[in-house]
DNA sequence: CGATGACTTGAACGCCATCAATCGCTGTGG
DNA sequence: CCACAGCGATTGATGGCGTTCAAGTCATCG
């Protein structure tokens, strides 16, 4: 969506790459640029003072992030895997937004749909058994990167946790218990083939 | 910002009153209408199907609620006491909005708000212990409506359990160890003096 | 091969949930 | 005015889910 915003109006984009691992923004930086993944992925989380972590959101290719409304990032963006980005300055989008309101009601639609994620996910967090979490990251995932039917997660365990508000050891267990069931094929730790997307459903407790 | 919005430019508005525990809008309903808080408070909330509630957000006096990107409301709110809202229709706001960038920007500006809050309640939801969240909710209590340094919260034990993921039992311990390290004076259950924000800002665990 | 890192699995612990009893306030009726 | 029902809140006892601690497995790479 940035990228057709980014053709149609003319604002300067350049790509740019970063190595697994490496910090894109972190937390409280001033937020000059946006970002879309073209390739890759990338997580974006918060820490609290003792190092617990939690991560907000896992960027795949299309995603926008880093969109901010005052001027700091709210969150630490590192690139999961060796990733490729849109970069587009901030000010040159704020520049055709003021001109475009077009621009800025996609702006506010891309927003709005994030809000929308995450307050999925507050109830998942709030609400949900560890079970359920792990069915309905699962799904999620599932729907996002299905290519060819193998699930090919960029993330590690501890990645996953972090985003369920769990530790890797549950989510590891989880794992094993829908292989057990028949829900789940392992074509190893990171590579997974979702065998039955109503057994995970089941699992996942139904919301909205 | 609604009230300054509806004024500034010709939008229809009402008032419309609530009594205590009655629902405004239910999830999935068409969202026909944005509301402000005028006198009174709501909560935002998302249902399981076995009943486990999650809820999102409070609203008082001054805020924004129901506003919605897609054509149906993702929460359901209620009136937590008798209630009186400023209703507008979404279809003038978008007629105007329309015609004028500022009204989009505006509209931008007061999601991206509410997306910072929700992001911050990600973290305390994933990661922080009982104790953390409710003296994280205290101080934002304390912060939103303390008049006259005594805090008259409007909802029950279990509403605040439901936004802190909480159970009440565990809230109302939470609270009663406060009580107890003289960081809380209890006129009645609902009635609290904070007596030191610094102590409960220590338990709290600073993010961002 | 041996080392390293990611993942899995097992065992024990602890935080918070659950279950249950009691307190305290408010309103209602005898 | 007091008895008492009813609701919300507090407090205590117990239990369970997920964490923590600790091996053990597996894959990749020097």
């Amino acid at each position: 969506m940035l990228r057709k915003l980014v053709s149609q109006a003319k604002i300067s984009s350049a790509e740019c790459g970063y190595r697994k691992g490496n910090e894109i923004f972190g937390q409280a930086e001033p937020a000059d640029y946006i970002y879309q993944v073209i390739e890759g992925a990338v997580r974006s989380h918060k820490l609290l003072s003792d190092g617990r972590r939690q991560i907000g959101a896992f960027h795949l290719p299309r995603d926008i992030f880093g969109l901010e409304n005052g001027d700091f990032h709210r969150f630490t963006a590192e690139a999961i895997i060796d990733t490729i980005t849109c970069v587009v300055k901030r000010q040159s989008l704020e520049r055709v937004a003021r001109a475009d309101p077009a621009m800025v009601r996609s702006l506010l639609t891309m927003t709005t749909d994030n809000l929308q994620q995450v307050e999925k996910h507050i109830l998942l967090l709030g609400r949900k058994t560890s079970q359920e979490r792990v069915a309905a990251f699962l799904l999620e995932m599932h729907g996002r990167l299905a290519a060819a039917d193998v699930m090919a997660l960029p993330m590690s365990r501890r990645d996953i946790a972090d985003y369920l508000g769990l530790t890797l050891e549950t989510v590891s267990r989880m794992l094993s218990e829908f292989h057990r069931k028949g829900y789940l094929r392992f074509l190893n730790a990171r590579q997974i083939v979702v065998l039955s997307v109503a057994g995970l459903a089941e699992q996942a407790e139904l919301d909205l």
